[in-house]
DNA sequence: ACGGCGGATGTCAACGTTGACATATGTCAA
DNA sequence: TTGACATATGTCAACGTTGACATCCGCCGT
């Protein structure tokens, strides 16, 4: 910038009010500070400007467990965009779905000193570290799944009223043994949330709830392995529910496998190619774009000073009908 | 960083001696510096200390076309990965593959002043603009697309030879006329090298070069049209090959419709559920997760003063065998 | 003619940190 | 005892930018 108006024979504040259009400026010297900045090809330091008028750098820090996961990466791009249309830029970070990386990861973002902080919890964290950054008024939203030990904003998928939505379309169908495939228990949110949803529908419809027709598995080599185990029982389900992607791909591996195209099938969280499935995949859909561009705003608005309470925002999910959760219980 | 430095008694510079490990600092005096950091939950400014101490922000900067693309999802997951394990931050932003996001991105990331530039180059896109940024010795490394009107080091996928591979093993199960679903032509490189190695797969076999053999689309639904197409031709192909996963995805969906399950099909990039398929999707492979490391790598190495001319590293793709390009050629 | 006022620009300091250099104190060998 | 040297800390300025305030000039109304 002094280079700028040592070219143009100013003063580097008069360099300043141009490019900033602040103060009064002679159109003439306007011009020639332009000419200036093209021929010199300068650009504005962002960094010592952030440090000099905010102390806070125009930028959020986003961490999410795995950016090559198209649910997260669809969240983050929602994000993204929201965001950037307000002039802030994106500074995203894997956690890899471990509490040290996420720590760490949130720990760079507070020493940049980031205006707002979006954390995709895993399954491990705490984040009663943070109390201290929210008195402070910095926004955090958590996506997905709530914060833990902390009282923050979040905003979370309708996992509960979506799987019961899901197990109720299966149960209509004429199924009265319906098998939950999912994730290992009690670490996540989702998860569990899922999990109340299958059983409020189950109680709903006034089946009993059988402990023997739960299986997990964290993968989807081991929820296909769920899915056999059901499938083998000796009172069989005739329909699944598969609590997320990894289960649900499991879920139709061991179908295919074992060559069951009789056992109607209900996924939560949809697949790129789920149509394309003999039969096609119903699933109850999330809307991750939706989630990211809510949680935005909800920070946007944080950052315009909304103090109001801590709230939970629900992302309503849809049940998408493809074929394979209209599959009739056998008679 | 002064409160820190009054608290204990000493000057703001030794405070940044202990936090640094720097020069010499007295054992007590350590001590009691670390607890009033913790006292005062106090966190360097790491936007004051980049300006201070390089004028480079420890940060690099990516541009993607879509993040909700696994494929570059996971491109950015191995950036991410690798940056990070050097104390460098990853920036991102969706270009949407449109040319002006690009370039407002790159724009925003230069004036941060990031330490390396990484960019998923979109079809219209133009980089003459970065000349100044090269030669002044920033790195920019170009993914998944070489830049245009700039020499500057790129990693892409083995486009070429792995159609070629895909395109030799229809023909090597005795399909001679293969038809070619792919993106609309001229615009972008990784059409036109997938499409060099559809034909040289051709020529090897010594197999005529037939037009009309090729159909385009530009996203699912108009790659099934494009398949169908083809299907409907007087003389059709008894194998297809997909251009891209959209493509494959089209073709898959035309193929299911049309109740086709005779034809053989192999798509350039994977799918998550390509086993599930009926049959299962053989398919060339990309790696995109080693994409994004070697750009990285790349671009560390540039860093640590790595001053060879630009290269392009070709990143190998894999033939997944699974069944569909298996499907043996009607006598 | 003069006070006042607004436009155009300059001066200075400060944001938080650290490099370069200076200072103070203690230790040891000649 | 003294100088050389290491250890521990302080002082100052600077990175690039902009807020607060000052200055200079010309024009206006009375």
């Amino acid at each position: 910038m002094t280079d700028v108006a040592r070219e143009v024979g100013v003063t580097a504040k008069t360099v300043s009010r141009v490019l900033n259009g602040d103060g009064p400026v002679a159109v003439e010297t306007r011009e020639r500070v332009m000419e200036a900045v093209r021929k010199l090809g300068y650009q504005p330091n962002l960094m010592a400007r952030n440090m000099r008028v905010g102390a806070r750098d125009a930028a959020i820090g986003l961490v999410i467990p795995e950016m090559g996961n198209p649910f997260f990466g669809t969240v983050a791009g929602g994000v993204e965009s929201a965001v950037r249309a307000r002039g802030l830029t994106l500074i995203v970070g894997n956690s890899s779905e471990t509490a040290e990386l996420e720590q760490s990861l949130i720990a760079t973002f507070l020493a940049r000193r980031v205006s707002a902080l979006m954390v995709v919890p895993s399954a491990a964290g705490d984040h009663r570290h943070l109390r201290g950054e929210r008195v402070a008024g910095l926004p955090i939203v958590f996506l997905d799944r709530p914060a833990v030990g902390l009282t923050a904003d979040s905003v979370v998928s309708a996992n509960r009223e979506g799987a019961r939505e899901g197990v109720a379309h299966l149960i209509a169908h004429g199924h009265r043994r319906v098998g939950f495939v999912g994730d290992v228990p009690a670490a996540l949110y989702t998860r569990r949330e899922r999990f109340q949803g299958y059983r409020d529908a189950l109680e709903a419809a006034g089946l009993p709830f059988d402990r023997s027709l739960v299986e997990t598995g964290h993968d989807q080599e081991a929820a296909a392995g769920a899915t056999m185990r059901l499938l083998a029982l000796d009172d069989p389900p005739t329909a699944l529910f598969a609590g997320n992607n990894l289960a649900s791909m499991g879920a139709v591996v061991a179908l295919s496998r074992a060559r069951r195209k009789d056992v109607a099938l209900v996924g939560f969280d949809d697949l790129p190619l789920a149509e394309c499935l003999d039969p096609p995949l119903t699933v109850v859909a999330q809307d991750p774009a939706r989630m990211g561009a809510t949680a935005a705003e909800l920070v946007l608005a944080r950052l315009d000073g909304d103090r109001s309470r801590a709230r939970r925002t629900l992302v309503p999910t849809r049940l998408v009908v493809r074929g394979s959760g209209e599959l009739p219980a056998p008679r």
